[in-house]
DNA sequence: AGCACGCCGACT
DNA sequence: GTCGGCGTGCTC
């Protein structure tokens, strides 16, 4: 036996894992494992590891080694945390790709990737010893944290900030430690808290028929606990253990009648792990056909399915996709494996999200930001574990365990949300998803009534299939569209605020019919600036270079960058006049204007200040449906997956706006934008109308929208495109740099693009000055880089990798921020 | 990210 | 001179 003992001891391998650490950081580390834990270290799993000097953190198992690491001693990792692997085999290698298409740390990837709940980090603790030494000479400071001490025991490192009122607080702490007045402790925090609930049982002995009759005649003296009994028996038909708070809604015999029963031994309770997530138990709604025109574009897409692994799906507002897609979800689970749903962000709160929950019940999931921690770490489980064969989510489901992925859809896939531009990984999520697709084998639907430039490119050039499903499903009629040219009304004089008299008239008409009216102005806020009449100063931003943003309901001038506020000003601060003018509007300010002209009428605001509470959104959209409102002004919220039966009017209030601004992508998301807007009317039988105002009025794009030309839109813009060299015929790379400098900047984003030149030659553009050229503080250059379709991508990537870490490592530029934007659009 | 170390200005 | 802010480097 002990020569056994001996043998395994000189077989014993020690093993040292590589580790994804949730920061974002250039490489991983390895860490020992102790020999206890090499059965149970496994790749996939969490591990709790130490980093740096007292941090705690939960790391990921990318790899499993057993070379000891060459010039460090590696630290031993703490525990495993995991009994099975959180990550799959493909989920590493579509992290990878994400790290090295778009640039980024895996850290930064592990960070998105996985939700809060599953990601661990400690909070350092001060405690106080508890014995002090005799003779303690304390500071001034030391003495005030040790008086807080013996109140409250513990202090976290930022209550010790605060309570001195100063940034550097570690030399104190260490000088206290050093007196052995205090030791620290690292508190691990366990995000994630199953959530329990009491279960009522009846003791198996009352099962007995006999039993059950005494228990009857003894409970006689408590007709509260009777009821209690009677309760229990009614709900305990189909399950034997019954929710304690279901039993006390229903049973009506209170706390105290169920605690009697519970001493007494005749029930029993139980703590035990209940789901978050409210899954819907309805029968499947009864199947529905689809028209003659979805069915061809469902068999076309089977079709192109065959020999493309993608298909974009051109189909015109109020076709029918939405059944489509549940077909084609129907189809690709019928067989077991899962699918994947992308929608933008806000789409999610919405209806299509109820129309499709219903339709597949249980089985499907759904995963946004609205959700909190533990709910995400829920649906992630359930993923993980198969029990969800469909997730609706925003981009970040992309993230999510898959084991066998049979599609993915993405519905409107030229929205610009399915984008991360902040943090890394900078990621488009469109784009991930087809990369997923790849990975599990299996193909993708993109769907849009206005395609993505680069998608329908891609579909011309036959990279992906094409359907086009342009026939409204349901005879609904396409809205009648009229522009209206504000500069002609401003000089005749007919404009009324910022409502020209064609639209007041639809209006006026459309409140008389009882019908509601959606306004939409994509800009948030009252004024958009104040202007000094006098001296023609305008209220600064002071960590950002934008104007600020009157908002009338605070009465405060915001910035929409930084979100720092000031209380308004009624007089110059640079000249002391007191005419100061507002300059450009808002939704704020449209709907005060309104609600001067049509006084009787309840409007409501639908924007990013009016949602900001969990339900504000929610409580907007349903009053609106529930005809409480009848106007609705929004910003592009109003235009995303909204429907109401009984908008009958649309009013763009300008559509300049969106036209003026400065992105070579700008017209390509007015056309999507008003389209969308303008698909919003009229759904059912009746015919809607669009109203759109704007100066310049004989817009090609504009005029494109009124004719439903998507066709001349693409053409334009691929003309324009390929003359000025970018997108879908180049791909884009950008570079912020960022110091708090503005001359370091300079010099630093100068250096910076030469180097690059000197490589990439004139493939690199800039440094140029962004539209907003200081933000938070730190002062922004933009580095261009444009890349001919041609040229080895991942080339001009290692390039750009190496070159910023060169340009990173010289002794002026450190502290530059560099951030690299692949794709950025 | 967050902590240690070292430099430098301001304040007793 | 000392304290505290701030930039810089490092964490297996």
């Amino acid at each position: 036996m002990q020569f056994a003992d001996s043998l395994n001891f000189q077989e014993r391998e020690t093993l040292f894992v590589e580790v994804i650490l949730p920061l974002s950081l250039a490489i991983n580390y390895t860490y020992r494992v102790p020999f206890e834990l090499n059965e149970k270290v496994e790749i996939g799993k969490r591990v709790v590891i130490q980093f740096g000097k007292h941090k705690i953190y939960t790391a990921l198992v990318k790899n499993i080694v057993q070379q000891p690491p060459e010039f460090y001693e590696a630290k031993y990792i703490i525990d495993v945390v995991d009994e099975y692997p959180v990550i799959t085999e493909k989920q590493f290698q579509f992290w990878d790709w994400i790290t090295s298409y778009y640039l980024c740390n895996e850290g930064d990837v592990m960070s998105a990737a996985l939700p809060t709940g599953l990601k661990l980090a400690s909070e350092t603790i001060l405690v106080l010893k508890d014995e002090l030494p005799d003779e303690l000479i304390l500071t001034e400071k030391e003495t005030l944290i040790v008086e807080v001490l013996h109140k409250q025991q513990r202090m976290s490192i930022d209550e010790v900030v605060e309570l001195l009122g100063q940034k550097t607080v570690y030399p104190i702490i260490n000088s206290l430690i050093g007196k052995e007045a205090i030791y620290i402790a690292e508190e691990v925090i366990e995000k994630y808290k199953p959530l329990l609930k009491s279960f009522i049982t009846l003791n198996p002995f009352y099962k007995e028929e006999e039993n059950l009759k005494q228990l009857f005649t003894v409970l006689e003296k408590a007709p509260k606990q009777l009821d209690a009994l009677l309760a229990y028996l009614k709900l305990a038909k189909t399950e034997v253990s019954i929710p304690k708070n279901q039993l006390l809604e229903e049973g009506g015999s209170g706390q105290a009648a169920l605690k009697a029963l519970i001493d007494k031994d005749i029930f029993t309770v139980e703590k035990r792990q209940v789901s978050r997530l409210n899954d819907s138990h309805d029968e499947f709604e009864v199947n529905f056909k689809l028209s003659i025109a979805q069915q061809n574009a469902f068999n076309e897409i089977e079709t192109q399915f065959e020999n493309k692994d993608v298909v974009l799906l051109h189909g015109i507002t109020a076709s029918g996709k939405t059944q489509l897609y549940i077909k084609l979800i129907e189809k690709a689970i019928a067989s077991g494996g899962q699918v994947l749903f992308l929608l933008p962000e806000i789409a999610l709160t919405t209806q299509i999200v109820e129309r499709i929950k219903r339709y597949f019940g249980d089985k499907i999931g759904v995963y946004h930001s609205k959700f909190n921690d533990n709910e995400r770490v829920e649906i992630w489980n359930k993923v993980l574990n198969g029990s969800y064969q469909v997730v609706l989510g925003a981009r970040s489901a992309v993230f999510l365990p898959f084991k066998d992925l049979k599609l993915i859809v993405v519905d409107e896939e030229h929205e610009s949300s399915y984008k991360q531009h902040e943090p890394a990984p900078r990621y488009q999520a469109r784009d991930a998803a087809v990369f997923l697709a790849h990975l599990h084998q299996t193909k993708v639907v993109l769907g849009s009534a206005t395609p993505s430039i680069e998608s329908f490119y891609n579909a011309e050039t036959d990279k992906y299939g094409l359907v086009v499903l342009n026939e409204r499903f349901g005879g609904v009629q396409l809205p009648i569209q009229e522009v209206v040219s504000i500069a002609e009304e401003t000089k005749r004089k007919k404009m009324t605020s910022y409502f020209t008299s064609v639209l007041i008239d639809d209006m006026s008409t459309a409140l008389e019919n009882k019908e509601q009216i959606i306004l939409f102005q994509n800009r948030r806020g009252y004024a958009t600036i104040l202007i000094c009449a006098t001296c023609g100063y305008a209220p600064k931003c002071v960590n950002c270079d934008v104007s600020l943003t009157f908002h009338k309901t605070s009465g405060k001038l915001h910035c929409h960058y930084c979100g720092y506020h000031q209380n308004s000003i009624n007089i110059c601060p640079a000249c002391g006049s007191v005419h100061i003018e507002q300059k450009g509007f808002g939704t704020e300010r449209i709907e005060e204007e309104l609600s001067l002209i049509f006084p009787e009428v309840k409007i409501a605001r639908l924007d990013l200040d009016s949602t900001r509470t969990k339900n504000g959104m929610q409580q907007i959209i349903s009053d609106f449906q529930d005809k409480k409102t009848q106007i609705l002004i929004g910003t592009q919220m109003v235009a995303k997956g909204l429907d109401f039966d009984n908008v009958s009017l649309i009013g763009v209030i300008n559509a300049d706006t969106l036209l003026n601004y400065p992105d070579f992508r700008a017209f390509e998301r007015s056309y999507q934008l008003l389209a969308q807007v303008a698909g919003r009317a009229g759904r059912r039988e009746k015919q809607g109308k669009v109203c759109i105002q704007a100066y310049d009025d004989s817009h090609r794009i504009i005029k494109q929208v009124i004719a439903n030309d998507y066709a001349q839109m693409y053409m334009d813009e691929m003309a324009e495109r390929k003359q000025f060299n970018y997108p879908p015929f180049a791909r884009l790379i950008f570079i912020n740099v960022k110091h708090k400098d503005a001359n370091v900047l300079n010099v630093a984003a100068q250096t910076l693009a030469n180097s690059l030149k000197a490589q990439l030659g004139n493939r690199i553009l800039g440094p140029e000055q962004p539209l907003v050229a200081r933000i938070r503080n730190y002062y922004i250059k933009q580095i261009i880089i444009k890349i001919e379709k041609s040229a080895a991508i991942q080339k001009v990537k290692s390039v750009l990798k190496d070159t910023i870490k060169d340009f990173n490592a010289q002794k002026d530029f450190k502290s530059v921020i560099t951030q690299i934007d692949v794709d950025p659009y």
